[in-house]
RNA sequence: GGCCCGUUCGUCUAGGGGUUAGGACAGGAGAUUUUCAUUCUUCAAACAGGGGUUCGAUUCCCCUACGGGCUACCA
């Protein structure tokens, strides 16, 4: 590494959201930066303003925000190298656009859409480049009169790169290695739209160099489109200032091939998004831990040698490495994610879980009254959770009565002593408050007495008092929901259960 | 089609010229828990194929196959 500042740059574009793959992209920048006391910095590419969306940018944002990551520099906080929105910096990119021109590395290009696919179409294996670009509308093809005519007629033109023949180009990829490519391949790419907005090529190298960016990572997919960014630091004279690169593996699909899109998430019913996006849910809406999120991203195509799987934003910091992180693509896996989450859960104290339990709860109905309830219901109860929304299920019934019984489990035997027992239970329970200990000792000197087997009226008090067989040891339900609410859920659930 | 990247259990991966190829998720079996989950024990499960190089290749090289990406005035 240079001796320069570290400073990495996340460049999303707001036309899609924020799918898993930027995230990660998001991430892994962050966690090199912050590794080497540098400077992460959130650029927004919103120069395709046929596709702008709005609030994008406040929403990757608060996606960054819930993960635990903010931007040194973003168009929101600011910094010494803005604008940090390419639309704000339209002037920039033209300049360089004609010094390009001028130095014979661009041309101006005439040519509409509708005689370049005819083109596309007609010709096989057509490429704007080399071979074709003297036929072509152009300014390197027509005479100079013609051109200033053009020009001076405002006549709708981009300005395109012109790559050379017969050279390679190579650069060293951190995570690849040594990548070489041949210009003839590579066709002249649009610089500068017809709108005056540049492409992504022209606005990641000037952004870039003018940001001050040491180490640019991007998804694998940008790397048919590194020569294009080398030939342009080479030619605006840069190259002793470009970034190092490195091409982070995709995120494939769980099933079948490709990479991960949207579409896959609502087909399949699993989240592809950090936060709802779209009026889709995202992990956060789900039920996922922001620490699990970030843990499970981390791993995916990167892992610190030791077998260690669960991190925390803190330690992935501290040993992340570039050089772990793998060159195949990872396929996504849910169930994976889900694991992630419930070890999170666990490892959570109460208390940091409070908050977010309390809005699930909220969520269906239930208004929390006393915060040290709560607390000792987490405790009871996380390692039984996977998601968030699991709360409801498990920790529903310490709040209000089952509005269902499992009656299946019950009924077909239930018996007229069953009845007896637990009216006499009740009357036992009159009087003080018992532990779930003296309560479990009375139960079963009660049980024994009435001639019955004590697993024979546990399963049937559990669904008194939860509705269904799941929750933790019953006794511990009942001394938590006080003698009268037990009192009442047996009275209530016995009308239902002998009839 | 062309170019580029990749390939270890079903999935995520460790390893690396000589290993019983290790771990995790998911799956199977069992123990604990008179529910369910947790926890614990345990089982099954992989180096894409072919050529080299080498005493020896899963590991290094080449080819093939397969997978992926890109091939827009999208990023």
């Amino acid at each position: 590494m240079s001796d320069k500042r570290v400073r990495v740059r996340f460049a999303p574009s707001p036309t899609g959201g924020l799918h898993l793959g930027g995230v990660r992209t998001a991430l892994f920048n962050y966690l090199f930066a912050k590794k080497h006391n540098g400077d992460f910095i959130l650029r927004v590419e919103d120069t395709d303003q046929s596709r702008y969306v709005e609030g994008a940018e406040q929403y990757i944002i608060d996606c960054l925000n819930w993960c635990g990551i903010s931007p040194d520099e973003s168009p929101v906080t600011q910094g010494n190298y803005g604008p940090y929105r390419q639309s704000e910096r339209k002037s920039l990119y033209r300049q360089y656009a004609e010094k390009l021109v001028m130095d014979g590395h661009a041309y101006y290009a005439f040519d509409t859409t509708e005689e370049l696919e005819r083109n596309r179409k007609e010709v096989p294996n057509f490429q704007y480049g080399h071979a074709y670009r003297k036929s072509l509308r152009n300014s390197i093809a027509l005479p100079q009169h013609e051109v200033d005519a053009l020009l001076a007629a405002h006549t709708p033109h981009v300005i395109r790169l012109k790559v050379p023949e017969d050279q390679s180009v190579s650069f060293t990829d951190i995570i690849r290695g040594r990548v070489t490519f041949e210009t003839n391949q590579v066709d002249d790419k649009v610089l500068l739209k017809a709108d005056g907005m540049p492409t992504y090529h022209l606005a990641v190298v000037v952004d870039d160099y003018l940001m001050q960016i040491s180490h640019a990572f991007r998804g694998e997919e940008w790397l048919p489109s590194a020569p294009v960014h080398l030939l342009l630091w080479d030619y605006l004279g840069w190259k002793a200032d470009m970034p190092k690169w490195a091409h982070l593996p995709l995120i494939l699909k769980p099933d079948g091939n490709g990479k991960l899109s949207k579409r896959d998430g609502a087909r399949l019913g699993f989240p592809v998004y950090a936060m709802n996006w779209d009026g889709v849910d995202g992990f956060k809406e789900m039920g996922f831990l922001p620490e699990a999120f970030v843990n499970f991203l981390a791993t995916l195509g990167w892992n610190d040698g030791t077998g260690q799987e669960v991190f925390s934003l803190e330690e992935l910091i501290q040993k992340f490495s570039l050089e772990r992180i793998s060159k195949a693509g990872a396929r996504f896996d849910f169930e994976k994610a889900k694991w992630y989450n419930a070890e999170w859960i666990k490892k959570q104290t109460a208390e940091r879980l409070k908050e977010k339990v309390k809005t699930v709860l909220a969520d269906k109905g239930i208004d929390i009254k006393s915060d040290a309830y709560l607390l000792t219901i987490i405790d009871l109860i996380k390692d039984r959770c996977v998601l968030l929304t699991d709360f409801y299920q498990q920790a529903g019934y310490f709040f209000e009565k089952p509005k269902e019984y499992d009656l299946n489990s019950v009924k077909p035997k239930w018996t007229d002593d069953k009845t007896d027992f637990f009216n006499a239970f009740k009357a036992l329970l009159i009087g003080t408050e018992l532990t779930a200990v003296d309560m479990e000792a009375k139960f079963k000197a009660l049980a024994e007495e009435k001639e019955l087997k004590t697993g024979d009226v546990m399963l049937p008090f559990r669904i008194m008092l939860v509705g269904g067989k799941f929750g933790p040891h019953v006794f511990d339900i009942a001394a938590l929901l006080g003698k009268d609410e037990t009192i009442n859920r047996i009275e209530k659930a016995l009308i239902t259960f002998a009839n």
